[in-house]
DNA sequence: TTAGGGTTAG
């Protein structure tokens, strides 16, 4: 029933074009020096974990097969930060067992390490059991203990730990306050982001922090005070590409797509002209990137620019040779879907050389619903099924998209499969502690 | 030589 959607449209012809080179990328063969001298092993490890930390781990473990006596703490702690940016939790724990073994477990970087390494592995529990076995905690654990809670989903929590740091007064710095801001920023808890705003303006060098400044202008634009975003952001006198792809979001979120768009061209104008004047360190080309361009999709998805869209989505793979990721896929069936496009955004999906995964079909799914096609939104469902059956709630979209075309029939239906499968469901409410304007169903918010 | 940081479709 839907073979007349196969039409070769522009769009899906340069998605086929651009298709091969993603898909039949290969794996590079590891090699590993065979000798090291006992002075370069650490040096070796550390630049590995900079270009491959799989290498790191390799070749720790190929040095341990030899009895290399030149291992100390230090490869150990390469070894753990190796385990933490591949997210690799039973080498972590293998890491962390060698540590007590070897005595290294008093050492503070390699305590703060393993907390970074538990975190990344979404290990929280074990997170919290590194930091309690701390005697004297510093800035840095607290911090890392704050941003385990703010990588793993837990907002709240991380903000609740950074009020007991106070509390214990352990002095917060720009770290500290920058993974702070970030909770806030998840949270949407702008009265707090404010307090801490305040905190920065009191320490002037904090503000030459352009870390913390991006997670100050982050923080705004989540929290829905964009002119605030906008005056930050004006008042950051060397930017670099994540202060311009916060504002770009931001002002994409709030319904400014052209203003988005506007900032995207006048980034694109000043990397001209920089690079015809030639440039000094305070005056650097700053090359969109990956996250700037699902800004830019956004912004063209929101202000219902289709064309400018897939021209920059063009732009982005030809000009800048960026691989799409599926964020970026998302971002243009979103594109089509929010202008009622939905059978050229259905051809799309089937060209694109990524499987698409549940976010594109419920993009197309809720789409369906809005502009009352009962027919892709059943393809939609379908597929959404064949990702995780265990889920109701797109069949109640299609079963919303049945009653409002007064197709009672496929919507009982539907309600009587939905009741079989269905599991009991349960609702919460939140009695306000630290927010006053918090909406909030987290499921690291207290319940008691 | 050693620890903690910010941008990402619905």
């Amino acid at each position: 029933m839907i073979q007349h959607l196969q039409h070769c449209d522009q769009m899906i012809r340069f998605l086929h074009k651009v298709a091969k080179p993603f898909t039949s990328a290969r794996q590079p063969q590891i090699h590993l020096p065979k000798h090291l001298k006992p002075e370069r092993v650490n040096l070796t490890l550390k630049s590995y974990l900079k270009s491959d930390p799989i290498k790191t781990i390799l070749l720790f473990s190929d040095l341990l097969r030899k009895k290399v006596s030149s291992v100390d703490s230090y490869s150990l702690l390469y070894v753990i930060k190796a385990c933490a940016k591949k997210s690799l939790a039973t080498e972590g724990k293998q890491a962390h067992t060698l540590v007590i073994k070897l005595g290294y477990e008093p050492i503070i970087f390699v305590q703060t390490s393993l907390i970074d390494m538990y975190a990344a592995t979404s290990n929280v529990a074990d997170v919290h059991k590194m930091f309690d076995e701390i005697p004297n905690k510093n800035v840095v654990c607290w911090t890392s203990l704050i941003s385990a809670y703010v990588k793993n989903e837990k907002p709240y929590r991380a903000l609740d730990i950074f009020r007991q740091m106070q509390i214990f007064n352990v002095e917060p710095d720009q770290v500290t306050l920058t993974v702070a801001l970030s909770a806030c920023a998840d949270l949407g808890a702008l009265d707090k982001g404010v307090w801490i705003h305040d905190l920065i303006y009191r320490k002037p060098e904090f503000s030459e922090d352009l870390s913390l400044m991006n997670a100050l202008l982050n923080m705004y634009v989540k929290c829905g005070d964009i002119r605030k975003a906008k005056l930050l952001f004006d008042n950051i006198r060397i930017k670099d590409v994540r202060s311009w792809t916060s504002m770009i979001v931001g002002h994409a979120l709030h319904g400014q797509g052209e203003e988005a768009l506007r900032l995207f061209s006048a980034l694109e104008e000043k990397n001209k002209s920089r690079s015809r004047k030639g440039h000094g360190t305070e005056d650097q080309i700053l090359v969109p990137n990956d996250v700037m361009f699902i800004g830019v999709l956004m912004a063209c998805s929101h202000a219902g620019m289709v064309e400018e869209g897939k021209r920059y989505f063009r732009t982005m793979i030809e000009e800048y040779g960026i691989k799409p990721r599926p964020f970026h896929f998302g971002c243009m069936v979103d594109l089509l879907c929010r202008r009622g496009l939905l059978k050229e955004a259905y051809s799309f999906i089937l060209a694109m050389p990524i499987q698409p995964n549940a976010v594109i079909w419920r993009t197309l799914l809720g789409a369906s619903g809005v502009h009352g096609n009962e027919e892709l939104g059943a393809v939609a469902r379908s597929k959404l099924r064949e990702l995780d059956a265990s889920l109701v709630g797109d069949d109640v979209t299609l079963s919303n998209i049945y009653a409002a075309k007064g197709m009672w029939e496929e919507k009982v239906m539907l309600r009587d499969e939905i009741t079989q499968r269905r599991t009991p469901g349960c609702s919460s409410i939140e009695v306000k502690k630290l927010f006053s304007s918090m909406l909030v169903e987290r499921s690291d918010y207290p319940l008691d």
